[in-house]
RNA sequence: GCCACCUUAGCUCAGUUGGCUAGAGCGCCAAUUUUGUAAAUUGGAAGUCCUGAGUUCGAAUCUCAGAGGUGGCUCCA
């Protein structure tokens, strides 16, 4: 974590730490009940996390959800029989004896020996002294595995040592652990939640977006709802950005491999690219996996001065990347997307008015979604300087920089290292949700290492020609992306602006149909999105539905507002606003549809 | 890409050791009902049981391969 964040961040991480030592204590406890249940496993390693605990386990019996129940038992007989955690320091040859039949410990063994530290092991110890297992760990624990007050064993998944797929595949279990009953149950209530805001499962039923077999795999289709929300989200950073002085510009989809080659690309995600071939020329091809080279190149196209800069330009080209099938997820992790990108070519002395209007613009859009944000510092990975393109020295400045910018604008942030890109260090911003999950959307890089790979150049006030920054920066992140934490963080109850259909029609029967129509086409005249229910259902039926669907509107016409010219009005969440004119309804809509903050 | 699991009507799913002329609810269509704030009644249509090959007298069910999905791993400009 990082060294800024306020007090409230700073008291957080010292209950986090409780509850990491009594996640990291149900841990053992998990692995000295598997080891009861199947005497043949070797155990690997696992760690406590954000959201509970998992160990890595090498065995041949294969473990399914179907046995949690006999584990947990186990579990549940360990932690009543009040064993304590008992630390012992140990010399690295008692630790080879102890572990000698385990090749997954003895490798930790030796990494410790051979930075000459000294070993501790926890023995799960009953109260009558015996020890029921022992571990090479370094702690902290509970004193007590009786001060587990609540765990559950959620899932079981494979996953090679160290993550290295050329490795042997482990059973990984899954688990959480809390302090309290209560606390375990709204996690559960949680988890729960997220799996009925489930975009994917939203999506379909809501009819937004799809996926073919014949189109392909993570290439989304919107229908017309959800080409709607996906347009009115562009249209809003579009308006944002407009009042800001950014032009749109406009780009093909396809670029020759010297562009990529130039930028860098090429060598490092040549193989996530999708190759495009010509009938008529042996030219290498590819379908743009982002826009930046090709921005590049509109700056290229005439000689700029520096009374030309700063220079924004943004694109909600689609980009195509060729991810892995196993990494595709909704919409989630798709492989054809567009970005909210923008580039910004100016002189060094602008970047900093560049960057603070750029985190303006995104604090009124995250604001207009109820987010609440903080920042990753995404430097370079330290052990790896080779995956990284420019002189160090500016990647010194420019990581520091960041720090400056954060502070500069009272951002909290925190530190991601390893996380940079190729070419500069970024600053990601990690929005929180309506249930607390965390997703990274908005991007920003202060880039000196395209500009001159491509050399790019200004002739400045003395006539001199320089290099213009570029300042990579998006604000939803992918609109693929915004659409599914919008679709869960709304839980597909858009706010009136975003819905697809603002407002339906109810007749409560066919005698008020004429009615409805005559209704439903002067709020279509007033700009209203607005839907007639003419099915043969009765009134229940079609509030049900309407509130199924979502929609903030319901208008319930029956005789009694056909014959005072009225509208009654029920809000999604049964709310009943009453009977108003049409008129002032239509005012009320039209005015929370100009809500959004621009 | 790797590991595990999954794929049956538009949707959600049932289908017992291979015997199926494959079922249910919702949705859809029709008729009756003309409905007042979260599900009217009755009837009907609808399936290459993901695809292909194999085993078998016989495959939704077993085997193999492929496609797609889910949960992980790895990756994410």
């Amino acid at each position: 974590m990082s060294k800024k964040l306020d007090d409230k961040y700073i008291k957080m991480d010292e209950s986090k730490q409780d509850t990491l030592k009594l996640r990291h204590t149900a841990e053992h406890v998990l692995h000295t009940a598997m080891q009861k249940l199947y005497p043949n496993l070797k155990k690997a390693m696992g760690p406590a996390t954000d959201e509970g605990f998992y160990f890595d386990f090498d065995l041949d019996d294969k473990v399914t959800e179907a046995d949690f129940p006999a584990i947990e038992k186990e579990m549940a007989r360990i932690i009543k029989s009040e064993s304590k955690m008992v630390r012992r320091e140990i010399e690295a040859d008692e630790a080879k004896k102890i572990f000698a039949g385990n090749p997954y410990k003895m490798e930790w063994v030796e990494e410790i020996a051979g930075r000459g530290e000294k070993f501790s092991t926890y023995q799960m110890t009953l109260p009558n002294g015996k020890v029921i297992d022992e571990d090479l760990c370094s702690g902290p624990h509970l004193d007590s595995v009786s001060e587990i007050g609540a765990f559950k064993l959620l899932s079981v998944a494979g996953a090679y040592w160290h993550g290295d797929e050329k490795n042997k595949m482990l059973t990984r279990i899954y688990g959480t652990a809390f302090a309290t009953q209560e606390e375990l149950d709204k996690y559960m209530w949680q988890l729960d939640e997220a799996k009925k805001r489930d975009h994917r499962k939203l999506g379909k039923e809501m009819d937004l977006f799809s996926f073919s077999d014949l189109v392909g795999s993570g290439l989304p289709l919107y229908s017309p709802k959800g080409a709607f929300v996906r347009r009115k989200l562009t249209e809003f950073v579009e308006s944002v950005q407009a009042a800001q002085g950014y032009y749109q510009v406009w780009t093909p989809q396809i670029a020759k491999a010297d562009l990529f080659k130039t930028s860098g690309h090429y060598d490092k995600y040549k193989g996530d690219m999708f190759r495009v071939v010509s009938n008529y020329s042996d030219e290498e091809m590819f379908l743009k996996p982002m826009n930046c080279p090709q921005h590049t190149q509109i700056y290229a196209a005439q000689p700029r001065s520096y009374r030309d800069l700063p220079l924004r330009l943004t694109d909600f080209a689609m980009l195509y990347r060729d991810e892995k099938p196993g990494e595709l997820s909704g919409l989630g992790r798709v492989r054809s997307f567009s970005q909210d990108d923008c580039h910004i070519f100016c002189r060094e002395d602008q970047v900093d008015v560049e960057i603070d209007v750029a985190l303006q613009m995104t604090k009124k859009v995250m604001d207009t979604f109820g987010f609440k944000y903080k920042y990753r510092l995404s430097t370079r990975d330290v052990d790896h300087p080779e995956k990284y393109l420019g002189d160090p020295a500016v990647w010194d400045r420019v990581e520091k920089w960041a720090v400056e910018i954060m502070e500069r604008n009272n951002i909290p942030y925190y530190d991601g290292p390893g996380e940079a890109a190729f070419y500069a260090p970024k600053m990601d911003l990690v929005a929180t949700d309506a249930l607390g999950r965390e997703w990274q959307l908005s991007t920003l890089q202060i880039d000196y290492v395209m500009p001159e790979r491509f050399n790019l150049v200004y002739t400045d006030q003395n006539g001199e020609q320089k290099h213009p920054v570029m300042l990579h920066r998006a604000i939803l992140g992918s609109a693929e992306r915004a659409m599914m934490v919008l679709i869960e963080h709304y839980a597909g109850a858009f706010p009136v602006w975003l819905s697809p259909i603002q407002v339906t029609a109810l007749p409560v029967s066919e005698k008020t149909m004429a009615y409805s129509e005559k209704i439903v086409k002067e709020l279509k005249e007033k700009g209203l999105r607005v839907e007639l229910n003419s099915d043969a259902d009765s009134l229940g039926k079609k509030i049900r539905n309407a509130e199924a669907s979502k929609v903030p509107y319901m208008l319930i016409l029956g005789e009694k507002e056909a014959e005072s010219g009225q509208v009654s009005v029920r809000a999604r969440g049964q709310k009943d606003l009453g009977s108003m004119s049409l008129s002032d309804f239509a005012e009320k809509v039209i005015k929370e549809d100009k809500e959004r903050s621009v």
